[in-house]
DNA sequence: GCAACCCTCACACACCTGTGGTAAGGTTTG
DNA sequence: CAAACCTTACCACAGGTGTGTGAGGGTTGC
């Protein structure tokens, strides 16, 4: 019988993660894998998939896993999305040579 | 003479922030101000806007200033963008219904 | 010239995150 | 039935973040 389910040891081979953190990404939600009858932890290929992925992101880029929960957010709540967007935007903006020419007599002025 | 700068103590006042987290936030270029030729900073009424958007950012959503400093890379680098997008998409789907029912027998089988 | 500001630097602290360990106990399998 | 798994529940700890406070010293304005 095709059996490509692994316990959470196997899996925590074949991920990468340890088992302890294995636990610890169900715990926050990012990979929830299937349970026995008996509690036991069950990873299956999409499962295996995604802890890769997850570790691909990290050592790629360096992301948090509480960034990538704001990501999620991000991506969910149009009106946080719009706010950050809004921020940000106004932050590229303000740093803009015409704002730096533009306020360069405040700084004389200040003196 | 128009004197709309103020020092830190006034924009702290001005901002809602203590006159410590504007020096941080700076340390951060969160909200960079002018100086002057002494060293003092100076904020104009655009950096006294940035600090109550922030502050109302942080007040209406719980945004953590490491978020947006992510959010800030997610909208820079492109392939982050991509490859944490494509992370959360998959996990969308991972637990929307198809899926959850096309493996309803792995669990069967599992026992 | 002195009070009231400002500067940097540093200590301190509480909380959160990621990670390891370990103890007490249940399950599976040769 | 014993070995080798697994479970949950804790303790520990390093590093980061947000924040206050204070010391030692410079600047400014009445």
């Amino acid at each position: 019988m095709a059996r490509e389910l692994l316990t959470v040891g196997g899996a925590a081979v074949e991920s990468g993660w340890s088992a302890r953190m294995l636990r610890y990404l169900e715990e926050h939600a990012f990979v929830m894998p299937l349970r026995t009858d008996a509690g036991y932890r069950l990873y299956g290929l999409p499962e295996l998939n995604r802890l890769r992925s997850l570790r691909d992101l990290r050592a790629r880029f360096g992301v948090e896993l509480a960034e990538l929960v704001f990501a999620r957010r991000l991506r969910r709540e149009a009106d946080l999305r719009q706010a950050v967007d809004a921020w940000l935007a106004a932050g590229d903006d303000a740093r803009s040579w015409i704002e730096w020419e533009q306020r360069k007599h405040e700084r004389l002025l200040a003196v």
